[in-house]
DNA sequence: TTATAGACCGACTAGTCAGTCTATTGCATA
DNA sequence: TATGCAATAGACTGACTAGTCGGTCTATAA
């Protein structure tokens, strides 16, 4: 592993443990085995570090969700899809999920790096759902309605499953969970 | 009003704005009109600064939510109630509710001060739901994640509402959402 | 009129942190 | 071997911040 793959882990380590801002340049490059000058070396400043690590999340969840999705046609197949692939990436990546759902909306991210993840992650939500303004789901909500209720539940689920991980090992949990959330996006 | 009153309103402003880590005690004084001598005569400290505020909304909210709840009987006539005062509430203090939102997990907030709000804010939801470790809505989940759900749908929804006004006065709106939300907790 | 309490003031201190600077090492290519 | 560039190191600087301290002002009570 280079240091500055060892800089990038310790900082995501220690900004979800922490927080972004009690978190001294110091002491990431203390826990990556780094001296402070190499740290500056790789990254111009503790904003653009902070910036690298949320594009990581981004290319992250986007590898692991997008792959497949194009054969599947039944729109509620797709949705599952999606939940299942999130869930999974979530589970699987703890630390990425926290920081994602930590820092997402904080002032750090700059506006340039903020256009792409939580709107583009679920991007797939608008590209299958939308046409025009008319949303699939039949529940008659405006769609960037539903699509903020899509991801805060999403979401919730995931960190649920992150805490109680048995649960995502029954799968009837995880296909009522899926059924809750597909139960608010639609009429019965 | 006040000194300790601009300090508090000073406070919460800045904090919603910034952060409470970029929001510097000099600004909040200089905001409030005040001198940092008074602030720090008023709070021993920042963090009791934050604490109290954190106390402040939850008895804000406390307070909009239990009024007339003993009243109704029917259960989803109860989680109705609960939604429209937390709507209502969110949408007439949004930086209270932001407040809520962003710091609620924050370590700043003493564990002392976190045992009460966000789990007795919708303690209603365990009272009215819980007997025993069975939930009176019919989706077959846990309840705490039952719980954690309909938290997670009642904040997004308020923060739409915040952010579109309209969408609040669409009596519409306001209904298909708590349907969605309630479809989401029950089979049909 | 004097005494007491406590709200209020802001210059100051001690410490922290992001980022710089200069020096050294290793490695590749001429 | 010589040259030059990328990587590494960590002491250091300057800006900033939480919180202090000595003291003033005001209002009420004795």
């Amino acid at each position: 592993m280079t240091k500055k793959e060892n800089i990038f882990k310790a900082a995501l380590h220690l900004f979800v443990k922490n927080g972004i801002d009690k978190t001294p340049t110091a002491k990431i490059a203390a826990e990556a085995g780094v001296a402070i000058g190499t740290l500056f070396h790789h990254f111009k400043n503790k904003e653009e570090l902070v910036n690298a690590l949320y594009l990581e999340v981004k290319s992250s969840i986007a590898d692991s969700m997008s792959s497949g999705i194009n054969e599947i046609k039944d729109e509620k197949e797709i949705f599952r899809h999606i939940w299942d692939s999130f869930m999974t990436w979530s589970f699987n990546n703890p630390e990425l999920f926290q920081f994602n759902t930590l820092f997402c909306e904080s002032p750090v991210i700059t506006k340039n790096t903020k256009r792409q993840l939580a709107g583009e992650t679920f991007h797939f939500l608008s590209e299958i759902n939308k046409e025009g303004k008319t949303s699939k789901f039949s529940r008659d909500l405006p769609f960037d309605f539903l699509e903020a209720l899509s991801i805060s539940v999403l979401v919730r689920s995931a960190r649920y499953f992150i805490e109680n991980p048995e649960a995502f090992n029954d799968s009837l949990i995880v296909n009522e969970a899926f059924e809750a959330c597909w139960g608010m996006l639609n009429k019965s």
